[in-house]
DNA sequence: CGAAGTTTTGAGGACCTTCAAAAGTTGTGG
DNA sequence: CCACAACTTTTGAAGGTCCTCAAAACTTCG
């Protein structure tokens, strides 16, 4: 994995979703960017910060995280190898979260003046980077729901189910197995509890036979329960792709959305 | 405000962030919209179901909402006059969310295939979608820290200052007051609370002269003090717009971002 | 092998929930 | 305009989930 960096990898989970034509994949690969190594336990970007690099992780797991005063901490999202972490940032001059490395991590970062002159010249590479946002926004919303709504047993299975998932589409799991690269304090700061409650959580997981762990290694023994106890449907992380409106399903559009049209358009 | 129903609104709020062509102007005013009106607790779409249009509120007010299989209800945001509602949907097949009106709003309402239409032909529209979903994946963030790492109290007063800014940018308060448009039932299920101490919460906001309610309208009687107790600072809703790359700022693309530097791009 | 960090355990207490009912408010129809 | 029904807010009391503090067992790493 040596040699000039760039972002095949990027490249190739946009085009998963949908395919980019030839000059658009010519334009993202032009784009200049920079290898950068961060240890474990290191802060790429500081919450308050000025934002002038966005970052593909190329390696490593990451999380993104907000403080209050007192010192507690919510982390709001996790991130894998293939994600764009803080592409929030590239529209936006002060970083209103910290991102900090769990394991060391390799990234590539890309100006954002960059990125946005990119998105103004190749709208599709624009639509791409846009749904990529919006699936970060699905993610929040199930991490409230997560945090907000789900008992503490709950939200822990929804979680490292969701690590599960993430980290599957990125062949980094065996089997239902898989490397958790968070200590038990950092998944208690994801949902927003104690570490000692978080353990106690795990000990009930465990104690239904529904994950095991060695070590670091976190394997989920049952899945079928662990899913119905988290009420976890993975359709929130869009695995599939956008809509593609070049061919649009059969229900597309059919009439109105439930109230009473009152008005016709241009 | 009968006639044509016309996207003239969302335009302004646009351009208050960053101005647009006039081809660009022209092509959003351009979209075939659908002006739609809705009652009072009204469902304006189901989580689960198929999403074919994406609503601009025109007036009234809604939430987007998840539910859990006991019947829990987690509101993850509120939306205002001007709010583009569930653009979230655009490019995805299936809702994971209801929307639902508190009072009686209108909604104009566009097939999610001219959105994306529209993005694809026009890369300053794309930009202008992209940063107005950047800001509310921004406030699902500070609502994940409200529910998982504010207290109640903190939290409500939290939710409160942001709807005071979010309908003072719409011009509708008068002084410090507004309109609270939800019962408090409703307002405890966006902060993952129980309307009883969601009551009690707001009742300790009372008691130490922070926030007076009468009838409807609730109105903050000691902003610095709330503000103070909430952490609250409307960054996060980035009322300011975008950064503009056109004209970087002196510290964009300052050196790094804080990681060893090991290559350089292309 | 020692030091630092992580997981586990226990005990007590705080915050928030649930249930239930009363008081107050809003909306509706006669 | 009043009466009634439905909803919302408020109050009380009991209980559960989760928190804090503290220390021990275990793991990781230099």
């Amino acid at each position: 994995m040596t040699g000039k960096p760039c972002l095949a990898r990027y490249l190739s989970r946009l085009e998963a979703r949908r395919p980019l034509s030839a000059a658009a994949r010519d334009k993202l690969m032009a784009l200049p960017v920079r290898r950068e190594e961060f240890a474990a336990h290191r802060h790429i970007i500081h919450e308050g910060e000025p934002t002038t690099r966005s970052c593909f992780l190329e390696s490593g797991f990451v999380s993104c995280s907000k403080g209050l005063r007192d010192g507690a901490r919510q982390i709001v999202s996790f991130h894998v190898p293939g994600d764009m972490v803080d592409l929030q940032s590239a529209l936006v001059m002060i970083s209103d979260h910290g991102v900090f490395t769990h394991t060391a991590s390799t990234v590539l970062s890309i100006a954002n003046a960059d990125i946005l002159e990119l998105v103004e010249t190749s709208p599709e590479i624009g639509r791409a980077l846009w749904f990529d946002t919006l699936v970060d926004a699905a993610i929040y919303r199930e991490w409230t729901l997560n945090v907000g709504r789900r008992s503490a047993v709950m939200g822990t299975a929804h979680l490292l189910l969701e690590l599960f998932y993430r980290f599957q589409a990125v062949g980094m799991t065996s089997g239902n197995s898989f490397e958790l690269p968070t200590t038990q304090a950092d998944l208690a700061d994801a949902l927003g509890l104690s570490a000692v409650h978080m353990n106690r959580s795990l000990q009930s997981l465990r104690g239904e036979r529904l994950i095991r762990t060695f070590q670091r290694t976190m394997t989920i023994e049952n899945m079928e329960a662990l899913v119905d106890l988290a009420e976890f449907d993975p359709v929130y992380m869009h695995p599939e792709g956008p809509r593609d409106h070049g061919r649009p399903p059969a229900w597309s559009d059919t009439g109105a959305i439930g109230g009473r049209s009152v008005g016709a358009g241009a």
